[in-house]
DNA sequence: GTCTATACAAAGATAGAC
DNA sequence: GTCTATCTTTGTATAGAC
């Protein structure tokens, strides 16, 4: 792999461990084997690697959505299943996280360039999830009793929230109690799956 | 008020708002009008300063369940509003959210003396609300279909994460959209209020 | 593209005067 | 208890050689 993108990566996993403001170039710089002054050639600042961690990372989480966009899933519980895979993969490791949400919790601490890009990702996700679960209402797929925003935002907001949780507990159940209650309440288990 | 309370304060507004690794004693010298160094008299290192943050937040989070637990608030739907009263307020302020949440993110970026105070909050906050619950449910004050401890997980990520994406987006709405699924697939309020 | 060297500021922390 | 002064290390960033 080309050394700008190993530099994103190990960006994004130490910004997923530690947020924004813990680590360095340094730190980085020791993680791929490169000398801290290399890295300079490829992001001018720290705040411009910041920004293309995020960008990275929310275009690879919207890749289920674009397929499902597409028309390539057609059944709705498919599409739903697709689309929360990569949060629920998070959810079956001790350590992982989503990385919107913790860079979330540093906000006024973080450069200025990244927040519309973290803004967007809550916003993207917001929106399509939403409309998901609008559609496979209206196709008799899913069933519930709230309206389709709020049901989406309570699933996201418990999912990013249960990640961080899961992780200072170490626990991975305590995840799978997120999800499992979704599921009873959503109802969704009623309508044969 | 004493210094070492307006310490304390000053550094829970800045974990609040940037994160442990996003303030120093500098910024906390500025906000109280003290020297930096007269900082070390009442905290000898910045891990016994977030520690201590910690404790106090905690502690005045307890405050509710502590009157609920001896008794004194015999409703079960008065315990519940009371008991989220201090998240719901965040909730109404587009800039709040909870202390713990936001150091949660950054885990492994934090001295090891905080992890234990984090993780005890999550825990309390767990336990004790799956005793309301399923007391409340018991007692007939609420119904619900999932188990009492999926119930709470839920309840409680969902709060969690719902302050932190409302924050970033500013939009209290967003909160709001979260409480309100909440209360609709809780069946709460089915059951009289 | 990567390296070494270096500038410069800020952060964490200590010592000693008042 | 608070101040000034100082030390040390780290972090961000630049310059110039290879």
């Amino acid at each position: 792999m080309d050394t700008q993108s190993r530099i994103i990566e190990a960006a994004e996993s130490l910004i997923q461990e530690r947020g924004f403001n813990g680590f360095s170039f340094q730190d980085i710089a020791d993680r791929i084997g490169i000398k801290k002054g290399s890295l300079y050639y490829h992001f001018p600042a720290k705040a411009d690697l910041g920004r293309a961690v995020v960008e990275r990372y929310r275009q690879r989480m919207r890749a289920a959505s674009d397929l499902i966009a597409a028309g390539e899933v057609p059944d709705y519980w498919d599409a739903l299943e697709l689309y929360l895979k990569p949060m629920l993969a998070f959810g079956r490791t001790p350590d992982d996280a989503c990385v919107c949400i913790v860079l979330a919790g540093e906000v006024l601490g973080l450069p200025e360039e990244m927040h519309a890009e973290i803004a967007a990702f809550f916003d993207e996700h917001q929106v399509w999830l939403t409309s998901l679960l609008e559609g496979g209402r209206q196709a008799g797929a899913f069933r519930f009793a709230a309206a389709a925003d709020q049901m989406a935002t309570l699933i996201f907001s418990a999912m990013e929230g249960g990640l961080l949780i899961k992780r200072i507990k170490g626990d991975t159940a305590y995840f799978d109690r997120v999800v499992a209650g979704l599921l009873a309440l959503l109802g969704l288990g009623a309508s044969g799956r």
